[in-house]
DNA sequence: ATAAATATCGAAAACGTTTTCGAAATTACC
DNA sequence: GGTAATTTCGAAAACGTTTTCGATATTTAT
C-alpha cells in the first residue's frame, strides 16, 4: 500500500525522474516512445502527484478560503453553493469557516487560512467588523481577497453587493403604492453597511414620497432572529396603533412578525401590509405568503469567486490588479403579505 | 514583502536551520537563551511556518474533506456546522464539496479529495450510490473515513445514523394513537437506505396496530421537493377520499402537501393529520405548524468528526482501528398539524 | 587528574515535485 | 566528410520543514 511517486515510475522503466515529470506534464523534450510508456505505466499504477509536494514547489494549493458568519442560513448557503460549484469548474476547492458572528473569531480565522496559505480569501463580515487591522494585513500581504454581501466599503477590496439602498427604497415604495401610511420599519443592527444602507433607503422613500420620518417607528434587531421579529411585532402595536405598513430587514425576522400577528388575529395585508428581504424559501411557504427583494444569492457566489480568480491570476503572472465591484440587481417580488 | 523561512531567523542570528527549528517546537537540546533569541525574533517576524513544506515532511494536511448531496438544505446545513465546529476546536480545516445527488460527480469529488491527500473524508451518500468501487477505494488506501445519515451499510466504515425505522415507526404511532385509521405514506426515493427504512418503520407500525397495509397507499417522492409534495397531496385526495393522516419522508416535502390543502379548504389536523421528518425551521412557523421527528443534526456533525478524529489518531500511531457506528436519538415533535 | 555523563549544536538526508541548463546523441545540410 | 541544427535526456538545485545522528563542549563523578 505505498504511495506510487515519480522516482518509482522512473526506476521501474529505468529513465530519470526528470523525464518522468516532463512526460506526464507534456513537454515536447521527451521522446514519443518513452512518454507512451510512462503515460502507460502511470495510469496502470494509478499514479497521482503529491499535491504536498506540488504546493511546496509552485507555492499555490488551488485551494481557497471562505468565511462566512453563519452557515445555517438560506442566502449564505446558497452563496455558498455558487462559490464552491464556479471553484470547482476551476480546479480550486474550498475551504469554510464561519465566524458566527464573533469579531475574535474572524480574525482567528484569516489567520488560520492565511497560514494555510490558501491562494485567495472571500469573506461576508461579521456585523461588528469593519477597517481592522488583521483584514488590512490580508491586502497588505497581498492575498487574493473579496468581500460579499456584508462589505467594509473602506477595504480596497473586490466586492460583490447589491444597492441595499435602492433595493430597500422600492421595497418601501411597493408598500406606498399598495396605500400605506405610516410604515415602520425592523431594521438590522447598527454597524453593518446592509443594514445601514437598507435603512436609509427606507427613509428616502418615505422623504420622497411626503411621508415624514419618524425615528420611533425604527426598531433595531440585536440578533436578527425569528424570535425578535415576534418581539418587535408585539411592541409595534403597543406603541403606534395605526402602522398600516412594515420593512422587515430580512424575511427570517418578517416570518416572527407574521407568527405574532397571526397569533392574535391581526389581519394581513388588510390591516398591515409586510415586506421583508432576501426572499427564503420559507417565505413563499406561509400563510400569508410574504412579499419580498430577491436577492440573486447563488449568482452572487458565482461572481465572487470569478473575481477572485481574476485576482489570483493577475497575482501570478505579476499582472497589475486594480480592484473591482459587482452590483447585482435585485427585484421587488409581491406576494399576499403586501396585496 | 518576502515569506520569512527558518533560514533567514537562522541567518540573522548566525544558528543553524536546525536550531531554529528545534527551539520553535520546544526540543530540549536547545540553550533556554538562544531558544528566547528565536522565539522573540520569530515573533517580531510574525514567522509562521509554511504549511506546504510540513505538510510535505509529516505527511497531513490537516485537512479533511466533506461531501454531501444538497448544501442548501436545513438538515445537512446544521450537520455541516457540527462538523466544521468540531473539527475547528481540533485543529483540522474544512473542504466541502457537494455531489448534487449525482453519482458521476461524487466519484470525480473523491478523487479529488484523495489526490489532494485529506487526512479524512466524511460523507453523506447520494440517494443512487452503494457499495460503488470509488468508495471501497478509499477504504483500501486506508483514509480515514465515516458516513453519516445517508450511508451504505455494506461499506465497513464509522458511521453516524439515527434509527429510521424506529423514528419512522413512532411518527406513525404517533398518527395511530391521535385516531387515524389510514394513513397514506410518501415516501423517499426507491434507493437510499434512509427512505426505505422509514418505509419499514410505517410498515411495521400499521401491522402491529391492526392496520392493513395498502401498497397504492405509498407514494414514492422522485426529487424530494416541496412541488412533489403539493402534486402528491392532489393524488392522494383524488386515489383515497378517505385518508385520515399522512407520514411524510421529510418536512420539505410536508410543506408542499400542507400548501396544496390549505389551497384547497382541506382541514389539518381536522379532516387529515401530517407528521413530517426531520424538524426543519420552517416547520414551527408555518400555518398550521407542522408535527415532525426531530433529528440531532448539529450532534450527527460533532460525533462524526469525532470519530473520525479517532480514525485518524489511530492511524497516525499505528494502531489498529475497528470501524464504529454512532446511533442518535430521535423525537417526535407534536405540533399542530396531527393535534 | 581522568573518565563518564550531560548539554548544546549543526550537517545532512528526507519528503516529492518542477525547472533550468547543459550534455549527448541523432539528424539535416552543404 | 564535416559542421550545424535538432532531439532527447538527466544532473542538480530548489521549495521549507523535520528529524536523526554524530560532534563538540561542558559539567559531574571518581
Amino acid at each position: 500500500m505505498k504511495e506510487i511517486t515519480l522516482k518509482q515510475i522512473a526506476e521501474t522503466l529505468g529513465i530519470s525522474v526528470t523525464t518522468v515529470s516532463k512526460a506526464l506534464k507534456g513537454y515536447s523534450d521527451v521522446n514519443e516512445k518513452t512518454r507512451q510508456s510512462v503515460l502507460d505505466l502511470a495510469a496502470s499504477l494509478n499514479y497521482t502527484p503529491n499535491s504536498f509536494a506540488v504546493n511546496l514547489r509552485t507555492k499555490e494549493s488551488k485551494t481557497i478560503g471562505l468565511i462566512i458568519p453563519e452557515l445555517v442560513h438560506h442566502f449564505f448557503s446558497n452563496v455558498i453553493k455558487g462559490i464552491i460549484e464556479e471553484a470547482e469548474k476551476n480546479g480550486y476547492l474550498v475551504i469554510i469557516l464561519q465566524s458566527n458572528e464573533s469579531l475574535e473569531l474572524e480574525k482567528k480565522q484569516i489567520e488560520l487560512l492565511i497560514n494555510k496559505r490558501v491562494d485567495g480569501i472571500i469573506i461576508s463580515l461579521s456585523n461588528d467588523a469593519n477597517n481592522e487591522i488583521y483584514l488590512q494585513q490580508i491586502i497588505q500581504r497581498e492575498i487574493p481577497f473579496v468581500q460579499f454581501d456584508k462589505i467594509s466599503k473602506l477595504l480596497p477590496s473586490s466586492k460583490v453587493i447589491i444597492n441595499d439602498q435602492k433595493a430597500a427604497y422600492q421595497a418601501v415604495k411597493h408598500l406606498i403604492d399598495k396605500g400605506c401610511k405610516k410604515i415602520a420599519h425592523i431594521r438590522g443592527p447598527i454597524n453593518p453597511q446592509n443594514a445601514i444602507d437598507r435603512f436609509l433607503g427606507y427613509k428616502k422613500a418615505l422623504e420622497d414620497h411626503n411621508i415624514p420620518y419618524d425615528s420611533s417607528l425604527v426598531y433595531p434587531c440585536k440578533n436578527v432572529t425569528f424570535e425578535e421579529g415576534k418581539q418587535f411585532a408585539e411592541k409595534i402595536l403597543n406603541d403606534h396603533k395605526d402602522v398600516d405598513g412594515i420593512f422587515v430587514i430580512t424575511d427570517l425576522v418578517a416570518v416572527g412578525v407574521l407568527a405574532h400577528f397571526n397569533e392574535h388575529q391581526i389581519k394581513v395585508p388588510e390591516q398591515i401590509k409586510i415586506i421583508g428581504f432576501s426572499n427564503w424559501f420559507m417565505s413563499q411557504v406561509i400563510t400569508p405568503k410574504l412579499s419580498t427583494v430577491d436577492q440573486p444569492s447563488f449568482e452572487m457566489g458565482e461572481q465572487a469567486f470569478k473575481l477572485l480568480l481574476e485576482e489570483m491570476q493577475a497575482r501570478k503572472d505579476f499582472l497589475p490588479f486594480t480592484p473591482r465591484t459587482i452590483e447585482l440587481e435585485t427585484s421587488v417580488i409581491e406576494r399576499e403579505s403586501s396585496f
